[in-house]
DNA sequence: CTTGACAGCTTAACAACGTTCAGTTCAGGC
DNA sequence: GCCTGAACTGAACGTTGTTAAGCTGTCAAG
C-alpha cells in the first residue's frame, strides 16, 4: 500500500499525490484509506520508512574496509536512492520513521566509524554532517530536476540566469558551477566534507 | 505585504499560512491578494526574497579578513536568520528569488574567496557546499524545534528514542549527539565542512 | 446452522483551501 | 462630468483532507 503510493509518487509528484488518487489506484474509495492510516502524514511517514527499508540492502553491501570509502559510498547511495523518487528529498527529510528498524543500520554505520578510531560522539557528528549535506544537496537538486531522469525545470535555465547576472562576472560563473554537472558537484562537495571530517573529528586534539 | 505574511508566518506556521488568513490580517478579502500576486507560490517566492534582503545588511558587516571566518560567519548568520522564521528553512529552500538583487551578494562572497586564492569554480563549489550543509541542517533542526525560540517537538523526545534504541548502544548515544545541543552540533559540522573546503578546494593539485 | 463480531469498505457530507470572475468603489486627469 | 485604471468585494467552483454512519462479507463460537 505504501508501495502503491511510492509508485504513484513518481507519476504525479508530491503535490499530485492526493488520497483520492491513491484510492483510485487501489480500486477503492478515499475514506477506505483511513482504515489503514490515521491520516495523510502517517502515510507519508510510512512511505519514508519504506524508502529507507529499500535502501538498507544496498547500503549493507558497501565496502567497509575504509571509513572514507564507506561514508562516501553510503552518501552516494542515499543520493541515488532519493533521486529515484520524485520529491524524494522532501518526502524523506522531515519525516520520522514509523518503526525503529533503522536502529540496526545506524548502529552498523557507527560501528564502522568507531572501529576506524572515531570517538562515538565524533562518529555521530560525522554521520550527521555528511547526511545533512547530502539531504540538502538532493532537495536543491530536485528543484532543478523535478522528475527522476527527467528534464530540467525551465526556471533554472542557465542562459536566462547569465542574462540576469550581467555585471557580476563571478556570480555568473558560479551559476555554471552550481547548476551544471550536478553529479560531479555532489562528489566534489562530498570529498570536501569527508576530508573535513577527517581533519576535525577523527582523533581531535586532547581536551575535548 | 510580504512583511505581513512573514510576521504571520511566525504565528501560524507555513501550514496555517492561508490566503484568507493573510487577507484577514490586512483587513481585506482573500481574492484581493490576487491583484498583487499571480498565485500563492509567487507570494512565497516574494517572502523568501524579502528574507534574503533582510539578511544582506548583517552579512555585509561580516569580517572579510579571513575567508574561513567569513564563510563561517556567513553560514552562522544564515542559520540564525532562518531560525528566526517559523519553517524558515522550508520557505527559503526550494524557492527562487523574485529579483536578481542577490547577484551582488553572491559576487561579494565570491570575491572574498577568489581573493583568498580560490579558483572561481572552486569558490563557487565551496559556497554551495557550505550553503547546502547549512540549509540541510536548519531544515532538520526546525522539525525538532518548529517554533522560533519555542519548545521541542515531543516526537523527538530523547528519552523515548533511547527506549526504542535498546540493544543498539552506539545508535543510542548518536541520538544525543544528533538532537541535543543543536547550536554546538551546527558549529562542529561547519568547522568540518570549512576544513574540508580548505583541504580539497583551495589550491587543489595541478591537473584539475 | 445460526449468530454475532469485526475487518474492510461505501456513500454522503463537512469545512477549508486556492483560485476565477463579474461587478463595485474611488481617486485623478482631461 | 466623464473616463480610466487601481484596488477591492461577493459569490462561486472544483478539490482537498477528514469524519460519520451504514453496508458487506468472513469466520469462529454457541
Amino acid at each position: 500500500m505504501a508501495d502503491t503510493a511510492l509508485r504513484l509518487l513518481n507519476e504525479v509528484g508530491l503535490e499530485g499525490l492526493t488520497l483520492r488518487r491513491i484510492a483510485k489506484e487501489l480500486n477503492v474509495q478515499a475514506p477506505a484509506l483511513y482504515w489503514h492510516f490515521e491520516n495523510k502524514q502517517a502515510l507519508l511517514d510510512e512511505m519514508a520508512t519504506e524508502m529507507f527499508r529499500r535502501m538498507e540492502g544496498p547500503i549493507a553491501a558497501i565496502d567497509r574496509s575504509s571509513w572514507q570509502a564507506f561514508l562516501a559510498g553510503t552518501m552516494r547511495g542515499l543520493r541515488r536512492f532519493l533521486l529515484g523518487y520524485r520529491d524524494g528529498g522532501k518526502v524523506f527529510g522531515g519525516t520520522r520513521f514509523t518503526d525503529s528498524g533503522h536502529a540496526g543500520s545506524v548502529e552498523g554505520m557507527m560501528r564502522v566509524l568507531v572501529d576506524a578510531g572515531f570517538a562515538p560522539r565524533a562518529a555521530a557528528r560525522a554521520m550527521f554532517t555528511a547526511n545533512t549535506y547530502t539531504m540538502g544537496y538532493v532537495i536543491e537538486e530536485q528543484s532543478v530536476y523535478p522528475e527522476p531522469g527527467g528534464e530540467r525545470d525551465p526556471a533554472y535555465d542557465l542562459e536566462d540566469r547569465t542574462l540576469e547576472m550581467e555585471g557580476y562576472p563571478l556570480a555568473t560563473e558560479a551559476g555554471y558551477e552550481f547548476f551544471a554537472n550536478l553529479d560531479r558537484g555532489f562528489d566534489d562537495g562530498l570529498q570536501a566534507v569527508i576530508a573535513g571530517i577527517e581533519a576535525t573529528l577523527l582523533k581531535p586534539a586532547a581536551g575535548d
